[in-house]
DNA sequence: GCCGTTTTCGGCCCGACTGTTTTCAGTCG
C-alpha cells in the first residue's frame, strides 16, 4: 500500500470507530471527506507542508496534525485509543446490508456481540429480539444479509462489470415500452471497480419492464422489487438495481445517480447559494426559509446539461465527477479541459505476437491495428529474462527486428516499429546492453519481478530507468493488479519530475486488470507536464477493445489529447520517438 | 472535523424506503 493509502486507511478506520463509538455524523462525514481528499492527492501527504494541506478543501487543522503524527510515528494516538475501545471484529459488522453504526454499536453494548460469530449467536438464541425495533422482519433481513456478505464478490473490475451492464441495457431497449435508458454509478464514470451496476429508464409500461428485468436468465435471485426500483442478484454474485423515473425527470434523476455522491453535494451546496435546490426530481426555485413549495414544478430536469446550465455550470464528463476541482474548472465561460478521447487515439505503442507470449502474428496485429484506423504500431515482445512468457534473447530479437522490419513493404501505409518491453531488472538496470537497445526503433521499460521490493528502492529502480537514454516510455510503472496485488509504492512526484525532465513518457495500460497508472497517478502527471502512453498491451485480438478501459481511466485523471503520445499525428509521434535516437 | 461575499460559532445535502411504531429511527445511495 502507498503511503497515501496507509494514512487514508486510517482515516476511514478513525470514521468507522468513531461512528459505532457514537461520534457526532458530521465528524464522521468530516472524516470520510478527508480520506477521500488524501486519496486524491497526487503528492504523498505526508511529506507536504502543513500550511499545502490546509489549504486543500475539507482538510484541516486537525486532519493535518493527524499526518503529520503518521509520518513522524507510523501511526495516530486517536486511533490506537479508538481501536483500544472497540473491538476489532465489530468493524466488520457494518458491511452487512441494513444495519448501520446505531444497531452495531447496540447490539454490542446490549447483547455483548463483538464479531460475526457472536452475532449469529445472538440470532439463534434469540436474544436480538430484545434490541428496540428488532422485530422478525428485520431479524429475517438480517441473515440474508449475512448470507449476502459471505458469499459476496466484493467490488468487482469495471471490465466484468461494464460488459454486462451494455448487454442489459442494449436488451432493454428493444422494449417498445421503454423510452429512454443507460446504466449510472461509479460504472457511467470509469472506475476501476465497481460496487454494483445501477440502470435508469424511462418507460410508458414500468411493469412490464420490471417483469423483463426479473426474468432474464441471468438473475440468481431477486432482491426487491416495486414500480419504481427493482434489485436483483446475479448467477454471477453481482447486484443490479432497475430504477424507472419519468421521461421528463430522466437527466436529474441520471445526475443524481451517477454521482458522485461527493459531486452532488458540491452541486446541492451551488443550488443552496443561488436560492434553488436540486434533487432527483430536478432543480427547483426555493422559498426564502429554503424550503420548495409544495407541486412547485422544476426549472430544468429532462437533461443533464440544462441542469448545470442552470447552476452556471457547463456540462461535467461522468468521469470526471468526483468532487476534484471539477466545478471550478466547468464554470460558465471557462475554458474547460479538453480531455483525451476513444476517437483520438491512433497508435498502439505496446503489443506482443507469437515471438513471445502473443496470439498473432506480425501481420495479424498490424492487420488489426490499421482496421482500427491506426497510423502507428509498435510491436514489443518480452526480453529475455521473461523466458516464461517467451522473452526474446538476442539473435532471436534481431531476427525479429528484421521480420518487423520486412512488414513494412506489405503494409506501407502504416508506421511500424520494432521494438521491445525490456524487463526493468530489480536493480533498475535493463534487460539487453545499449547496444542491443539502440538497434531497437521504440523501447517500452517495464518492472515485472520484484514488486515487493522496498519504496526506495523501487523507486530509483524505475527512475534509473526513466533516466534512460534510450528509454521511450515505462509501461506499467507500479506492476499493480487490481484487486489481485498493489504493487511496487514508488515516490510518484519524483518519478514525474524525472520522465518530464529527460522526455520519457509513462504508461497507462489499459488492461482493466492492471489500469496502471490509476486515475490520481495520471492527474500528477498530468500535471507534472508528462506524456502517457495508453496502451492495450495486445497479446490477443480482443485486447484492442481494453482501450477504453485505459480512456476511462485518462479521462479521470484530466488528461488532454496534447499530452497522449497515442493521440499525436504520425509526424509528432516519429519526430518525439527520435529524440530518444 | 470543517468552514465562512450572511457566520470564528453554529451550522453542515437530500429524499426514499423499511419496519417498527402510533410519529419516526435507522439505513441507504
Amino acid at each position: 500500500m502507498s503511503t497515501n493509502g496507509k494514512v487514508v486507511a486510517a482515516f476511514e478506520e478513525l470514521a468507522v470507530l468513531s461512528e459505532i463509538l457514537g461520534a457526532n455524523g458530521f465528524k464522521v462525514s468530516a472524516l470520510r471527506r478527508a480520506a477521500r481528499t488524501i486519496e486524491a492527492l497526487t503528492s504523498d501527504a505526508c511529506t507536504m507542508e502543513a500550511s499545502v494541506l490546509q489549504a486543500i478543501d475539507g482538510i484541516g487543522a486537525s486532519t493535518v496534525a493527524k499526518i503529520h503524527e503518521f509520518s513522524t510515528t507510523g501511526t495516530m494516538t486517536e486511533l490506537l485509543e479508538l481501536r483500544a475501545q472497540v473491538p476489532a471484529g465489530l468493524t466488520q459488522l457494518l458491511q452487512i446490508q441494513g444495519l448501520g453504526p446505531k444497531t452495531v454499536r447496540s447490539l454490542w453494548t446490549d447483547l455483548e456481540v463483538v464479531d460475526l460469530a457472536t452475532l449469529k449467536a445472538a440470532i439463534d438464541s434469540g436474544a436480538i429480539s430484545k434490541l428496540p425495533r428488532m422485530g422478525p422482519k428485520s431479524i429475517e433481513n438480517l441473515k440474508e444479509g449475512i448470507e449476502f456478505l459471505e458469499q459476496s464478490r466484493g467490488r468487482i473490475r469495471i471490465g466484468e462489470a461494464l460488459p454486462i451492464a451494455e448487454a442489459l441495457v442494449r436488451e432493454l431497449k428493444t422494449l417498445p415500452s421503454v423510452q429512454r435508458i443507460a446504466y449510472a454509478g461509479s460504472l457511467r464514470r470509469g472506475r476501476e471497480t465497481i460496487g454494483d451496476i445501477d440502470v435508469l429508464a424511462a418507460s410508458t409500461d414500468a411493469p412490464a419492464l420490471m417483469e423483463a428485468f426479473r426474468a432474464r436468465l441471468d438473475v440468481a435471485k431477486v432482491l426487491v422489487t416495486g414500480e419504481t426500483k427493482t434489485s436483483v442478484l446475479t448467477k454471477h454474485g453481482m447486484q443490479i438495481d432497475l430504477r424507472v423515473v419519468p421521461l421528463d425527470r430522466f437527466g436529474s434523476a441520471l445526475l443524481y445517480f451517477t454521482g458522485s455522491t461527493e459531486h452532488n453535494i458540491r452541486l446541492r451546496e451551488r443550488a443552496i447559494a443561488q436560492q434553488m435546490r436540486l434533487n432527483e426530481y430536478g432543480l427547483f426555485h426555493a422559498r426564502e426559509d429554503g424550503t420548495v413549495a409544495e407541486g412547485a414544478s422544476a426549472i430544468v430536469s429532462a437533461e443533464e446539461p440544462e441542469i448545470y446550465a442552470a447552476l452556471g455550470l457547463q456540462w461535467v464528463p461522468p468521469t470526471m465527477r468526483e468532487d476534484r476541482g471539477e466545478l471550478d474548472a466547468f464554470a460558465t465561460g471557462a475554458k474547460v479541459p479538453n480531455v483525451v478521447e476513444i476517437k483520438d487515439i491512433r497508435a498502439e505503442l505496446h503489443c506482443h505476437t507469437v515471438a513471445s507470449d502473443g496470439a498473432m502474428t506480425i501481420d495479424e496485429i498490424i492487420t488489426l491495428a490499421q482496421q482500427r484506423g491506426f497510423h502507428t504500431i509498435a510491436i514489443t515482445d518480452h526480453s529475455k529474462s521473461q523466458a516464461q512468457a517467451g522473452g526474446l534473447p538476442e539473435p532471436r530479437l534481431l531476427e525479429h527486428i528484421a521480420a518487423i522490419h520486412a512488414a513494412r513493404t506489405r503494409f506501407p501505409t502504416m508506421q511500424i516499429w520494432a521494438g521491445s518491453e525490456v524487463d526493468i531488472l530489480s536493480d533498475g538496470s535493463l534487460d539487453y546492453t545499449d547496444e542491443i537497445l539502440a538497434k531497437l526503433d521504440w523501447v517500452v521499460a517495464s518492472p515485472h519481478a520484484a514488486l515487493k521490493q522496498e519504496s526506495k528502492l523501487a523507486t530509483a529502480r524505475i527512475l534509473a530507468a526513466i533516466r534512460h537514454p534510450l528509454v521511450h516510455v515505462i509501461g506499467h510503472p507500479t506492476g499493480r493488479i487490481v484487486n489481485g496485488r498493489p504493487g511496487l509504492e514508488l515516490a510518484m512526484d519524483e518519478l514525474f519530475a524525472a520522465a518530464k525532465q529527460h522526455s520519457t513518457a509513462l504508461e497507462i495500460n489499459a488492461q482493466h486488470l492492471r489500469l496502471d497508472l490509476r486515475d490520481t497517478d495520471v492527474r500528477g502527471a498530468m500535471n507534472a507536464g508528462c506524456m502517457i502512453a495508453i496502451n492495450c498491451d495486445v497479446h490477443g485480438d480482443t485486447d484492442f477493445d481494453e482501450l477504453r478501459y485505459g480512456v476511462l481511466t485518462a479521462q479521470r485523471g484530466w488528461l488532454p489529447a496534447s499530452q497522449c503520445l497515442n493521440a499525436l499525428d504520425a509526424k509528432s509521434l516519429n519526430a518525439w520517438r527520435m529524440q530518444k535516437r
